[in-house]
DNA sequence: GGAAAAAACTGACTTGAAGCAATTATTTTT
DNA sequence: AAAAATAATTGCTTCAAGTCAGTTTTTTCC
């Protein structure tokens, strides 16, 4: 067929943060049955929110913090992805098919959670369209986030996925060229793919390269443009 | 917390073909509706349906054939699921914030596409929530796919994944133990996030090992069992 | 504040899987 | 039906990245 214009490549960033105001949508009277049928939870650091396999009984919105989505089987682990404040999870269960839970969420920060009944969700979901399109909107922006992901772990080799991983953070989780790491290293890994070793190794090439400054947990990052370009060839 | 029971495995079988009817949730005027607003095309075997890129102005529902869904960027391919007949496609671009389609479709089979107007289905969103409702569960259960997958080709290796979609090509798509792909090995790599030749070598020991029969592009499964404990075991 | 536990790091070694180049088989085209 | 093009296959080589084992640093918790 016909060229099309060049977009942007696939893996910008992919970690979920953004949030549409879904709240809003509501009426008042809709409002007030969210309200009675949820309860805020608060969680310390490292704590589990909810385990895969488990009966998926509420939607949560994540009020404060900053949490993981994973999958484990075996001593294999995948962070899906990570999110932050204002943001709805668990909502691949408002699907009845999936009355399991198909993933785990734990918190790396102290962390508040609404946990909303998940039939008074659905109940919203079928009586509000406008609600309803606001849903679809955020799982749409979510699963191509994952394409995002998907393609970066599966095509790129360490050197990408790691240049991906930290422009990630610094872009959509912690807004600013340096911070502070709640994620351990093993935990880079199991958001990048890689050994922690691996993780451990290219972060010092990083460093030594001049493309980051770091110290334990503080990272800096100095050259934005190279690492771009080092996500980009992968 | 407490002990959950134990869950499936993560990868049982990731390739997109269930079907959820929708139409029958419109009313008669909306059925109409979208009767008005879209057209069928024929596409012959390895025919372009729409680029990444590209602006989208239809949401693609299969009538007939199979089709991939992928990513491409420089030589690095990705295909991200399969899709039979019955099944609707871009529901990613719905979302008015992607109004460039994240992914490029194509044909495997001479397939029929029905091209239905992306501003009439997104009004059918909105003012019909049962309809709604079920295209959310579509999307969620097309999600819980992509993490299957994700986990298989980011944690397995070459043996997991391989069988891996094996067994899905048996199960999902072509519903027998034996069929014929249409699909050449570089797709096979293309989706199993491995080299043509890797694919060539591993089906090679498969055969050998008598897990399956393959003659060119005709393939049998002779041992499900011991496959899905490949699968299972990475 | 000191002991214990957990993370972070380093170096040596191994290997899974990709890349390359050449050959054979299939399919398409004329 | 022959020629050309595409796909499948094989063997050889290379290297990216994981594993293992040991050391140092940091954090946690009595």
């Amino acid at each position: 067929m016909n060229r099309t214009t060049e977009t942007k490549g696939i893996t910008q960033c992919s970690i979920f943060d953004f949030n549409l105001s879904w709240y809003e949508l509501l009426t008042s009277e809709e409002k007030m049955l969210i309200d009675e049928h949820s309860v805020s939870i608060n969680f310390k650091k490292g704590e589990t929110v909810c385990k895969r396999g488990a009966f998926a009984s509420h939607i949560y919105f994540l009020e404060e913090g900053l949490v993981k989505v994973y999958l484990e089987e075996r001593n294999k682990n995948l962070i899906l992805t990570l999110f932050t404040k204002n943001n709805l999870l668990g909502l691949s269960s408002v699907f009845e098919g999936n009355n399991k839970l198909p993933y785990s969420v734990s918190t790396y920060t102290d962390s508040r959670v609404r946990m909303i009944d998940i039939h008074i969700f659905r109940q919203l979901l079928q009586q509000n369209p406008e609600f309803s399109y606001r849903i679809i909107n955020l799982l749409n922006e979510k699963t191509s986030q994952i394409y995002g992901r998907f393609f970066s772990l599966t095509q790129k080799q360490l050197h990408g996925r790691l240049a991906d991983i930290l422009l990630c953070l610094s872009n959509r989780i912690f807004k600013s060229k340096s911070f502070e790491l709640p994620l351990s290293r093993a935990d880079l890994g199991d958001l990048t793919g890689m050994s922690t070793e691996s993780v451990i190794r290219m972060m010092k090439e990083f460093k030594d390269d001049g493309l980051i400054d770091m110290h334990c947990k503080s990272i800096e990052l100095l050259d934005v443009a190279r690492l771009e370009r080092i996500s980009e060839f992968g």
